[in-house]
DNA sequence: ATAACTTTGCAATACTGTTGCACGTAATTC
DNA sequence: GAATTACGTGCAACAGTATTGCAAAGTTAT
């Protein structure tokens, strides 16, 4: 199972949700699924992201991906497909807190229209 | 019953989701508050942030507020105290997105610990 | 073969968000 | 002033995602 899921995330390229995942499988149930997916990111292999669609989405981590720490990359969100996409060639700026503040963590999330469904 | 959801976003200074605010009244329905964020929102008075908490939480907006278009600060999740903190006087630096993408909003969430839980 | 452990599926539950409906109150019309 | 309309509220129900308890099935070790 562990197989089948992670290659169905490394096909897409794309941070899909569970329920996305789900849907390319047959007779699986989502539990089986969800504990895969929590099973991963206990050993790094995924990141999850919240990209504000209702759904958390998941999606491979690189070789060097830190996310232990933090999923320093923006993710696009495109409002006419709805897909997620990991910009991971583009790392987020270092941001200046105020005083005071710690920094752990970042999502970053862009929405719009992606090349797919552009015109 | 505006009046005192107002007062309440007021008072506090940061985002609060549907149910904290619910908390701070004694015999309101959850319905009746998230009608009247509704319509805040509707008419620009507050904007809301998904900041991976599983909660949606709402905050004011200010009088130059442009939360039509996008909500483009940066919100800070506390992750001890689960507070959200508006960084209101940090604007959001322009991404240049690759090719083809094209950008329509943004929602930023840096996760850490605020001032209040420091030490 | 038996025992111990892991994985899976089913069902149930939690939590947030959302809507339909009915009741009550306030405003408007006649 | 009575009838009508509009609006706000509470209750209950429902939707969607996430999560967990439990037992059956499968796997591994002894």
């Amino acid at each position: 199972m562990r197989e089948l899921v992670y290659g169905v995330l490394d096909k897409n390229r794309k941070a899909l949700s569970l329920y996305e995942i789900e849907q390319q499988f047959d007779n699986v149930d989502r539990s089986t699924i969800f504990r895969t997916l929590k099973t991963f990111q206990d050993n790094l292999l995924i990141h999850s992201v919240d990209d504000g669609s209702g759904a958390v989405k998941y999606a491979l981590c690189d070789d060097d991906c830190t996310c232990s720490l933090d999923d320093l990359h923006y993710h696009f969100l495109c409002t006419k497909c709805g897909q997620t996409h990991c910009l991971k060639n583009m790392p987020i700026p270092k941001v200046d807190l105020p005083e005071g503040f710690n920094f752990e963590n970042a999502n970053f999330v862009i929405k719009g229209t992606c090349p797919n469904c552009q015109g």
